[in-house]
This record gives structure tokens, C-alpha cells and sequence, in this order.
DNA sequence: TTGTACGCGTTATCAT
DNA sequence: ATGATAACGCGTACAA
């Protein structure tokens, strides 16, 4: 089924279909209604390989996932999700490749083979090698999170440092003097993770300002390590009386380490947090945190995608989001001293 | 950057380039490097449009997920990364809609357009419009989940009516007399969700077998309703001593409901399940439980589809997984009456 | 090894 | 003001 039928059953040309189809023409009302007849009738629909070729564009955007090995995390989902779904909105569609360094054989193709308009590119590291290979093609690209030199690029992120330390400052207003930054895995890290490390950045930043004793710890992203981890956590810092964390897998493990220890949450222990709204309100108490919209994260980078596309050579937008902390349950007054 | 291009620098013609590219002819060894040559130092690679509309393939798989809406379970994220990744692994793209129903503009683009291969389509309803849509074109399709009647159909599915019946016996063989079935959400399973019903079908057909009493509620998937949904069980059934479910999102708050209610897992109280494996160990305590393989069911489906693809008029291919219970340690012998 | 027709939709240009 | 013709985008594969 293609235009040169339809325009045969109609007895046009095909250009007359395709101008029905534009509308870049006017076509006399009479034809216009015969041709729109058949292309109804035959569910005609122009052939996407063959327009793309021809228009230099695909109205496709390519995103790039983590590779499947290390299991997507809730909130990844959610920028996959709200991405897919804001696209869509567009008209556009989404092309996934799951890749994690450059090199890989899916992440070529897509920005090799003109196969997308644009692409948006997560879970970034403050050193990217999949920016660095983007920066050396003419495709435009956006990225959900930013490496750690990032003015010429186009991205949207949240601002871990100032949340963290947001925490970190509303437990220092309870009167906590000793609390702990429970940090995403080692392994994330040691990858140059940027979360993990303004994270670290801001919690030391105010703990200095507000003159606390701070210790870090890294942790899994599961409820496992959680557990272990707020286990071992009390053993070696027993004058820990509150957590900042922006690991929300830890959560459930971590609210149960200070069960099993005896520590009520708030009166004995506050926790607070950056996380995606459905942890803070699932967490037992619900989690004082600042919820990272993961949703809004998602459609604002298709949205400075398409900018990009439209106008390759204006200066990058950049949008830096510090959503306020929500006050819910799990943070309350110091407990006095034992 | 294109095969012309490729073809002046190297002093030969397009098709030479195209032969050595593919391989489809012997080309001369010095021809050949030269060619090659020009290749790598211009990093040329061919337009996917071009090459798709020549072809008259894509080398891309459609994947049809829930709109965003409704956040995605744990379990479809599985899927989803699963396709994706087993298709990156033969080469494949993957494009994304996001679509409930059909008449929704990205599934009539991907399945009218000619932008993919096949497609699959996941969370399907017993009734499912999208699969009728799909059956009318002649694009090969596979479901990951299938219809009332799918026997002409390409599907790989959970065969929820035989574990949710084991999970029974299990619990019949423990002692167990009142047994309750904690189903999916009551819109999914007023939908038609097919897993919901047909785990309630294996339910009743067990709890007879073995002359039970047997409750079954619906329940929506997140923990807070997990909580709410035991908590009114223990109230309206108090003689109910064990839940069987698929719903792995609310079992955390099925926990949290059971411990608020005074009972211990497993001495006062059993739960057996069919959930993902993280779901299963995460749950405290680790919970009996056929683990859904989500990951082996992507690629499966992705092996499926890629037959589909190559013998369009083969008779299509199901497959029907039944993993065995995991034995771990919420289920025990039924307490003493009180 | 090369020339060339083909796949299909778009649009500039020419004809009516 | 409409409709028709033809070139173009790019890679593939058959005929020469």
C-alpha cells in the first residue's frame, strides 16, 4: 500500500495524494474528498523509512538506559516512563538502547545511523564517554543529570548537594549533632556517579557550616544493604541520632535496622531524605524528604530536546531542580542524651 | 556523509562500497582495504531510513508498554528491560509506545507506518482491542501475556492458575483450612486482566480440590493498600490463616498489616506468592514463592517475535512457564485454634 | 566492477 | 488555481 495506489484508485497523481495529505497545497474540495475516500478506505499510511529520507528527519528520539545487568532503579523507571510519555505527546517516538560505556554496538547505530532526531542520554557520570562521543557528532542530545563540566550542555537535573544539605541543615535545626549521609553504592561512586558525589559535597559542606560531626557511607542500592548497613552503622558511630540519605532502595532496609536495633523513628532517630514521593509516603513513618519529580525531569528534557532540534545553535539550557522538602514523619527533635 | 561519498574518495563505484559493506560479493583485497579505509577514517555508516526503505525491513521491534498513568510495576520494567536488552543483543532496536488502548496515535504510527518489524505487546486483557488491531495487519506480533483465546496467537505467559494453585496445596498440605487470595487491583481485574482472573480460577479450583474455605479480595498494587487489604481480612475473616497473592507491590504493607495485627510469619500466619525473586527475598520473612522469570520471559518473547519475523506463515508458537515454589520461610504449619 | 533501476514520499517546476 | 511531471534523498542488487 503505498501513495502511488491510492493515487491510481483516486485517479490523481501522486502528488495530488500527498498534497491532500500536507495540506501544503490547496486541492480542489471534490478531489480533496475522493483521495481522503481511499486513504480511509485502504487505512493508508505514508511509509516513515521512506518520508524520513526524504524530509532528513525521523520524528524519532533516541534514549539511552542503563544496560538491563544492573536492575533499573524505581526512579529510572520513571524518567523512561515520563520520557516515552511526553514524546508521545509530540508525536514522537522513542528508540531505547540499553548501553553503559561507548563502544557498544546499539549505541553506535542509533547515533550513527541517523536513526534519531535527537537523544536523551541518563544515569550520567561526571566523566561520560557517551557525552564526549555525542559532543563529536552534529546530533543534538540532552542529558538527565550532568557530568562535572556541563556548561555547554543541555541537560536537567536535581540539585543533590543543596538538597542534601537542606537535610542535613533541618536536622541540625533539631538539635542533631552527629548525623550520617547514607550515599548510593560504592560501586556508582567509584564510577563517578554525580549524585553520589555532590551528594557528599553538600553534606559536607553543611555540616561544616553548621559545625556537626558527619560520617559517609555507601551503600547498595537494595533493603539488604540498607539493613546492614544502618547495622553496622550503629555499632561504629553509636552518637549518630539522624541519617540524610538519597538512597530510596536502602529505605525499607534502613527503617528496619533501626526497628531491629529498638529505635523508634521519629523519637529516637530522624531520617530525611531525597527520593521519589511514592518512598518518602511508603516509608514507615512517611519520609521528610525532597521528592525528586521524576515525572517533570522526564518531559522537560523532551522538551529541551525538541528546542534543541528546532534551533541546533543557540546556547544550551540548563535546568537545575531543588524541589522543597516535604516535612512528613521521620525527623523530630534530638533525642536527649543517653 | 553518504555511500557516494564513501564511493568518490575511494575512486570507486556506490555499489562497490555497498559489497563491501555487506559482504554479498567478493571485492578484490586492495579494492576492498581502500575502501574500508575511507570507511573508518570518515566513520561512515549507513542511513538506517534509507537502507529500511530499500530492504523493506527496519531491524526494529516495536514494544507496546502501559501508558505512564498508571506507574509501571516492577514486573513490567522487567519486561521491558529484558526485550530491550535481548534484542540489543541480535542487533535490534526497540521503539517504545506508550498505549492503553488502540486508536491511540503512537501504536497506529508504529503499526502503520512500517517503522518496526513486529511488535510486542505486554499487560494484555483478556479482550484485548490492541491484539485485534494487530491481527487485521500482517505485522508479526508476539504478547507477553495472552487473550481469552490465543491459541492462532504468538504469546509467552505466566501460567498464574497453576502456581497460584500450588500455593494452595502448599498451604492445604501445612494444615491450612481458610485460606485467602490477595488478588491484583479490582480495576485491572474488571478489565479483564487476564493474570487476575486466571489466578482466581486457579485459586477456586484448588481451594475445592481440597476442600477449603477460600476468600478472595482485590487489592491495589502498592503497599499502602496491601496494609488496608489485610487489616480489613483479619477483621471480616478472622479464621483465615494463610494468604495466597500475585500482587508483589502490596506485599510489604501486607506484612506491615499482619505485624500491626499481632501475628507472626510464619507461626501465627503463612503467605506463599508469585512475585519477581527481589520481591520474594526482600519481603521479611523471605517469602515462599514461584519468582516470575520477567527477564528470561523478555528475551523469550524477543526469540518469538524474531521467528515470527523470518516465517510469518509457520503456526504461531506459545509458551506457557510454571517456575517451581521457592521454599523460603513465610509459610508454616497452620497454628493451633485459638 | 560498474551502471542503473528500484523502494516511496516530498516538493519544485512546468502545464493547463 | 490545480494538476501533473520529475528530481531527490540513499542504499541495494541485478544486469551488463
Amino acid at each position: 500500500m503505498n501513495i502511488g495506489e491510492i493515487a491510481r484508485q483516486a485517479g490523481v497523481s501522486r502528488s495530488t495524494v500527498s498534497y491532500v495529505l500536507s495540506g501544503r497545497r490547496t486541492v480542489s474540495e471534490p478531489t480533496r474528498r475522493r483521495v481522503q475516500q481511499v486513504i480511509d478506505e485502504l487505512d493508508y499510511r505514508p511509509n516513515a523509512s521512506a518520508r524520513a529520507l526524504k524530509e532528513g528527519r525521523t520524528r524519532v528520539l533516541g534514549l539511552v538506559i542503563p544496560p538491563a545487568a544492573q536492575r533499573l532503579t524505581d526512579m529510572q523507571l520513571g524518567f523512561v516512563a515520563s520520557v516515552v510519555e511526553a514524546a508521545a505527546e509530540a508525536d514522537l517516538d522513542v528508540l531505547l538502547s540499553p548501553s553503559g560505556g561507548d563502544h557498544d554496538r546499539s549505541f553506535e547505530r542509533m547515533i550513527t545511523g541517523r536513526r534519531v532526531d535527537g537523544v536523551i542520554l541518563m544515569e550520567i557520570r561526571l566523566e561520560d564517554a557517551r557525552v564526549a562521543r555525542l559532543q563529536q557528532t552534529r546530533l543534538p542530545f540532552v542529558t538527565i543529570g550532568r557530568t562535572a563540566h556541563a556548561d555547554d550542555t543541555c541537560w536537567v537535573d536535581v540539585d543533590y548537594a543543596t538538597l542534601i544539605g537542606r537535610c542535613v541543615h533541618h536536622l541540625a535545626d533539631l538539635g542533631h549533632r552527629h548525623v550520617a549521609l547514607v550515599n548510593r553504592s560504592a560501586e556508582l561512586v567509584a564510577a563517578g556517579y554525580g549524585p553520589g558525589h555532590r551528594a557528599l559535597a553538600g553534606f559536607n559542606t553543611a555540616v561544616a557550616e553548621r559545625g556537626l560531626s558527619g560520617t559517609d557511607v555507601c551503600c547498595a542500592d537494595d533493603a539488604a544493604a540498607g539493613e546492614q548497613c544502618v547495622q553496622r552503622l550503629l555499632v561504629t558511630r553509636p552518637e549518630v541520632t539522624a541519617i540524610a540519605t538519597l538512597n530510596e532502595a536502602a529505605l525499607p532496609g534502613i527503617g528496619r535496622g533501626l526497628e531491629r536495633a529498638g529505635r523508634t523513628v521519629p523519637k529516637d532517630f530522624s531520617i530525611a531524605g531525597v527520593a521519589a514521593r511514592h518512598w518518602a509516603e511508603d516509608f514507615r513513618p512517611p519520609l521528610t524528604s525532597a521528592d525528586v519529580p521524576a515525572t517533570q525531569m522526564g518531559a522537560h528534557a523532551v522538551e529541551l530536546l525538541r528546542e534543541r532540534i528546532a534551533t541546533p545553535d543557540t546556547s544550551p539550557r540548563h535546568l537545575l531542580l531543588s524541589p522543597p522538602i516535604s516535612l512528613r514523619a521521620s525527623t523530630g527533635p534530638v533525642p536527649p542524651a543517653r
